[in-house]
DNA sequence: CCCGCATACATCGAATGTCGATGGGAGACA
DNA sequence: TGTCTCCCATCGACATTCGATGTATGCGGG
């Protein structure tokens, strides 16, 4: 039995996809299987969010991508992280670091400040 | 000076809130100015956005509004927990770990899975 | 040889929630 | 009286995720 999963809150996949990225070029595919089976399917990225965000991070030149054939001899575009892309990674997990610190400040909290 | 603040990320909200009532009652202002207390400013909490949460919250029986007068003086909408909201909070803080501990799963992996 | 399955990309409409702007009203204080 | 802060509220714009749906092709079993 698999743990149930959680919606991906708006603005993370652009994140996750990035650092998955970071570990060399992938496809679609392949990306969505390796952030669930890290995260043992807590994460699950459908297809319908996946190929818009992987079409958005190639406009904003993050991403740039290349057809190729897949392991298993199919077509499929091969996505590789660009200078910027590797930038804008980096802004965007300490972003997200200091969002993660902000909330548990809150939730962490048991009284009601001064 | 201040750090530059985060937007927050969609779905976010509703349980910084309900944490936040959880201390005790409190109308809108008041809630919003804690928030951004406790984080230093790095949540930030608009008008725009804090409305429509205790709205949509009161609307789902999680908290319950009740007009009184502020500590100014001046009439203001305090909201308290209820039971059903109490436990929401506890499911949402809950949900909220396994999504970060998801995320850091992914984010300090330094390679790709198998 | 054909059928079904997994792989792989793509698009669409619906739903949701945040943001910035805007507007009002009322107490405090000079 | 005028202005400041407090306090509530709504609006339209915007971005993103989700589920459904559609297409195509390689692979392996019957």
């Amino acid at each position: 039995m698999t743990k149930t999963p959680i919606d991906l809150l708006q603005g993370t996949l652009d994140l996750l996809v990035l650092k998955t990225l970071s570990w060399g070029p992938a496809h679609g595919y392949s990306i969505a299987q390796w952030i669930e089976q890290l995260t043992g399917q807590v994460l699950q990225v459908g297809e319908g969010s996946l190929y818009p965000a992987l079409h958005r991070l190639e406009e904003r030149g993050w991403v740039e991508g290349e057809w190729r054939l897949s392991e298993n001899n199919r077509r499929a575009k091969f996505y590789r992280l660009t200078s910027l892309g590797r930038s804008r990674l980096r802004t965007e997990a300490v972003t997200w670091e200091r969002f993660v610190d902000a909330m548990a400040k809150v939730l962490r909290a048991s009284e009601q400040p001064a």
